[in-house]
Formats: structure tokens, C-alpha cells, sequence
DNA sequence: CTGAAAGCGCTTACAG
DNA sequence: CTGAAAGCGCTTACAG
């Protein structure tokens, strides 16, 4: 009746060889080494002893079976391999292995299905929570698939009505902070290209752009505001609408890196001088855009800090604590590089 | 006995809660399940239906418990967070995926413990395999556990003395273009700049660049040549070795990106052109390195392709096929941007 | 072919 | 305090 050992595996020792060479019960040997009773010291050793003789560790799946926990958690992200998400999973992995986690990645390249099927694993047990990441706008799927859920936190962007433990960044801060940059080099006409309309991220930054044109008295122009993606491409293009304009701007707060990047060689391909005839800001400070030519004017997210905070607020709430009523916003920093030149009338030009 | 659900679970059907409304044993249904068995059609369908109308899917943990194994691999890089393992990652991820495999991330910062870690939970059957991608010489430690470790796959850089399925790079063929190609452009005095010395990719790359050498009928000085680490720091401060000399290279054959990076952070402080003053060609094409100013020309290495790889090669040994005798190798590709300028009294130069 | 039962290797409520 | 036993939810060798 015993199965064939599959693998080729070697039979590994269990707590009945332990409990037998101490001369003890398993459940002995159970209790001792979940420290769940304190044994006499003579016989704490003993099973220490053959624990050790026999390089004893439990079974992991038989653990995981009795006590209906996997020690394991989701990093839900469109691609672990964007250096941004690359970043909060290895941090998450840092932080989870030491309450004993194990990481799993979910890679679900931005599609609503694969979100939902990693919804489904949680549901069916696979992994004890899930850090959920996601890049588009819900039509209600996602969260009325996350009402019946719990043990799931919701990292750097929202679904919106949902119920969750929350860890954002202060994307309206982001914005301010990038747009009043460009405001005090001397700049006057500013364009924002940015994400999908309709997520949260690109209304506060958005929203952050526009109090800081406000502060200044600046109008803000529509069709220098360009609603679109995320990513390289989108950059590009919105470099050729923006530059097809009869009055182009002289900088622009783009909401990505991916998007300043994108921009920087349409820049590049047209022969538009960055930063001296365009100013560029960028949001997120992926590691290597310091190494750029101009290196990349940004803002800062914290990647690291955002993939602990993750962790660390799921574990609390597998550990039963209470999902807190509001999000927790993480800060962001203007990183001050070269591409922003000073312009226009301001004082500060050059 | 029951024990309290923890994690406040409700309670998933069972498949006795399927047997039970579809009026068969839990064998049957498992049988069914599992396709072990051929039920008439009409007990199928009493069976489907009871799946369907319970909603149920089999207790992955008492599965593996009773199998004996967990359908997850582990992929062991230095830092998951680094681009070139990311992709790796995420690629291999997606290939997991399709075989019903998850993927746990196992970042050891290159630390021998943490990758001893690592190889002690395939050994506790946490995962049924690994891929294994270190970037540190051996000292015969690592080479002694895995002697006794079946299941790993060697990714990218080999350990000495170790029988297991090796997918590595053509890394001497990688030397050889990028020589080449710098010679081709009328360079003559030649550095190179790669990581530490006894690791195979660093062996079989150095071997490529004297070969190159050899075949122009150049001198290799070892003045030029630096062994280091494979990471920016060294790339800088090799710069500056290599700048302090009274002859100095007009070239430098480097054998990552993030050495280029590094190089080419040092050569903008230093004032020094690129690739005027001094040619660089990389290797590894991270994503990014193509905004780069100049855009750097480097030798490709298939990423996503080792991943694929490594993956497919472990679930068949998994499967039971025998361990290839000899490493894959996958190809390598020059990539030909603008970081590499004519020199010299080449016909080419400009 | 089909089901009852034993087994995978733990944990823990219960009884002594 | 300690151990025998039941249970977690599957799989599968065995018997009918």
C-alpha cells in the first residue's frame, strides 16, 4: 500500500524513527519540537539527539496538510521581469523568507484572466495570501472576484470597492513634486503623458500635475495631456502627437520611466536635444536610468520598501489583525538628474 | 479532532463530499479524475456534475502529501531583482506554468549559505527541483552537496565536478565576436575587463578574446587584462587601473553590461568619449542598454531562452531521463550598436 | 470494474 | 504530563 516513492526518492526519515530511536511517542516529539510543552530535560535531549543523528526534518507537505497552511505567498505583478515589479518581488522574497515564507511568482502579463486565475489558487489553497499588483483599470471582475476573498493585499494600485489591506505610494505627491520641479527651472508650457485613463495611479498623478499648474496660475492645456499606457511605446508615440503641435511644450512629466524612455529615443530618432529642447521627468527611478545620457530627472518610488511593507501587512493579516480602513501611502522623492534644462524667463535660466 | 480551520477558512468540498452526490466511492471519483480509469459515461456525468455543482478542486497539500511531490521548482539566481536573472525568471515561470509547475524564487545575494539553504529544501522535498545559476568560483563545497542531489539543473555557469544537466552559453564563442569585431573596427590595443577569475564564463569568455587575438596575430598584454567581479563597481574602478597606464587600450572587451555600465559612468566623469575616445562592447544585452548614450554594442545572451530551457530540461529529468553528458549550449549573438568607434590604420576607420 | 481500507507524515483532542 | 488514536484529504494496492 505504500506508494512507490516517486523522484526516485530516498525514504526520508520521519518523527516515527525519531520518536523510536528516543523512545518516546511522536506526538512527543511533535510537541517538543513545536515547543508546545517543555519535556524533562533528559528526554528533550534524547530526541534532540536522534533528531540530529538522524538529520530529521518534517515533512513539509504533511505539515502543510494538518495544519491547512502553505507558508507560502503570491507576488501577483504583469511581469517579474519589469525591473520595477523585479524589485518588490526580490524584496518580498528578502522579507517573507524571514517569517519562514516562501515567494511564488505570478506573472500574469497584464490579463484579467490570469489575475483571476491566480485569485483562484489563493482560493483553492495554493499559497496563504496573495500581494496583488495590478496595471489596469477593472470593469468590476477583478473586484467583485476579490469581495469573497481575504489574505490578499493590494500594492501600488487599487481596485476600486474593494475591501483589502492597501499599501499605495503618494502619487499626488509624485506629481506635484515632478511638475513644480519643471515649474521653477522656468518652464511654462508643460505636457503630462501617462497611463490608462481611469486608474488610480494616473488621476493622482495627474491630479498632483494640476495643483502644481494651478499654484502657478498656469492653464492647464488638454492636448498636452495624454492618456494612453504605461509603456515604451506610448512614449514614443506621444512624442510624435506632441511634437506635431503647432505650440509644443518645452518639458513634460511623464508617469513612468518606461514612458520617459520611450520618449528619450523618439527624442533621440528626431533629432530634439534632451534636455536643451526638451525637458523630460520621469516617475519610478528604475536602477539603471541614472546611466541614461541625459541621465533621467525622476521620482523616486520605493520599490524595496513597498515589496516589504507587502509582506509584512500580509503576514499581519494572516496572523488575524484587522484590515486597516485606510490605505497606507508610502513617499516619494524627487530624484534631481540632467534632464531638465532651465528655460524661458524664469531667474534660474541658463 | 477536527482541526479549527486557521487562516478562518471555510471549509472546501471534499471529494467524499463528490462521492457522496454523485452516489460512488472517493476512489471512483479520484480514478475519474485522474483519468486512471474509464467510468461508464453515465456515472462520468454524475461525477462532473458534482465537481461542477460543488464547485470542487482536490486539496493540493493532501495531494502532494499522497504523491509525493510538490509541482514546484525553485529558480536559485543571486538576486532576482538583477535584469538578466529577472528575465530568466520570468521566462522560466512562464514555461513552468504550462506543465502545471509554480516557481518559487530563491535569492542567495550570492552567499554559498543561502544557496546551501536553497539545496537543503530541494533535499527536504520543499521543491522537486531546482535550477541552479551561481555567479561565485566553488570551492568544492557546493560540488559535494549537489554529488548527493538529483533534481538540479546547472544554469549558465557550471560548478565543477558536478554530473547534472548543464544549459550554458556559448561564452568563448561570445569572446571571440566581440574581439573580433573590435579588431575588425581597427582596434589594436585591447583590454579586457571581466569577472572573477576560475569561473567558467569568465574562463571560456577570456579564452574567446586570446583566440581572437591570436587569430590578428595581436599580443595579449596581461597588463590589460582584469579579473575582478562581474558587477558596476569593478567595472569603474577598472577604468581607472586601466586609464592610469602609460599606454592605454583603445578599446575594452567587458564581460557583462553592468561592467560597461560602470566603465561608462567612470568614463563621464573621467571626460573621456565614448566611443571616440574609447570603445566598449558588453555583454549580456540587458533590456535597457540600448538607450544607453551611446547605445551599447554587446554580445546577447538568450535569457529568456535559458529559462525556457532549464525548465524543460528539469521536468524531464523529473521525468526520469537520464543526464545528458554534456552541456547544452545556446547561442550567442553580437549585437552591433554605437558603442564601438574605427581606430587606427584600419581601412574602415572614419 | 468498484469499493473499503490502509497509507502518506504530520497535529492535537482526548483519555489515562 | 504522555501516548494512542483520529483526523487532515488525497491515492492506490488489495479483495470481492
Amino acid at each position: 500500500m505504500r506508494n512507490p516513492t516517486p523522484l526516485n526518492h530516498a525514504r526520508l526519515p520521519t518523527i516515527r524513527d525519531v520518536a523510536a530511536a528516543a523512545g518516546v511517542s511522536p506526538a512527543a516529539v511533535s510537541r517538543h519540537l513545536n515547543r508546545s510543552v517543555v519535556l524533562p530535560a533528559e528526554t528533550a535531549s534524547r530526541i534532540d539527539s536522534a533528531v540530529a543523528a538522524l538529520n530529521y526534518r518534517p515533512n513539509i507537505q504533511a505539515l502543510r496538510l494538518s495544519r491547512g497552511i502553505t507558508q507560502m505567498i503570491g507576488v501577483v505583478t504583469p511581469d517579474i521581469a519589469y525591473p520595477f515589479f523585479a524589485m518588490i518581488a526580490s524584496a518580498a522574497e528578502e522579507e517573507a523568507s524571514r517569517f519562514g515564507y516562501s515567494v511564488v511568482i505570478c506573472n500574469t502579463r497584464n490579463q484579467i484572466e490570469r489575475e483571476l486565475d491566480y485569485l483562484d489558487k489563493l482560493a483553492w489553497r495554493h499559497v496563504d495570501g496573495l500581494i496583488f499588483l495590478t496595471n489596469h483599470a477593472d470593469d468590476g471582475t477583478l473586484g467583485k472576484r476579490l469581495e469573497r476573498l481575504q489574505n490578499v493585499v493590494l500594492l501600488d494600485e487599487d481596485v476600486a470597492g474593494t475591501v483589502a489591506p492597501k499599501i499605495f505610494i503618494d502619487n499626488h505627491m509624485g506629481g506635484l513634486l515632478a511638475t513644480r520641479h519643471l515649474i521653477e527651472q522656468g518652464h511654462r508650457r508643460l505636457a503630462h503623458v501617462t497611463g490608462p485613463a481611469g486608474v488610480m495611479s494616473v488621476k493622482e498623478r495627474f491630479a498632483g500635475f494640476r495643483q502644481a499648474m494651478a499654484e502657478a496660475g498656469l492653464p492647464v492645456d488638454e492636448a498636452l495631456v495624454k492618456f494612453g499606457a504605461y509603456d515604451e511605446a506610448w512614449g514614443a508615440e506621444a512624442f510624435r502627437q506632441l511634437f506635431a503641435l503647432a505650440e509644443r511644450p518645452s518639458a513634460v512629466f511623464l508617469a513612468s520611466d518606461a514612458l520617459a524612455l520611450g520618449m528619450l529615443a523618439a527624442c533621440r530618432a528626431a533629432g530634439v536635444a534632451v534636455p536643451r529642447s526638451l525637458s523630460l521627468v520621469g516617475f519610478d527611478d528604475l536602477p539603471f536610468v541614472r546611466y541614461l545620457d541625459p541621465p533621467l530627472t525622476t521620482v523616486r518610488q520605493p520599490a524595496e520598501e513597498l515589496g516589504r511593507c507587502a509582506v509584512r501587512r500580509l503576514i499581519e493579516t494572516l496572523r488575524g489583525l484587522p484590515v486597516p480602513d485606510r490605505p497606507e501611502r508610502l513617499p516619494v522623492e524627487l530624484v534631481v538628474r540632467g534632464s531638465v534644462a532651465g528655460h524661458g524667463s524664469h531667474p534660474s535660466l541658463r
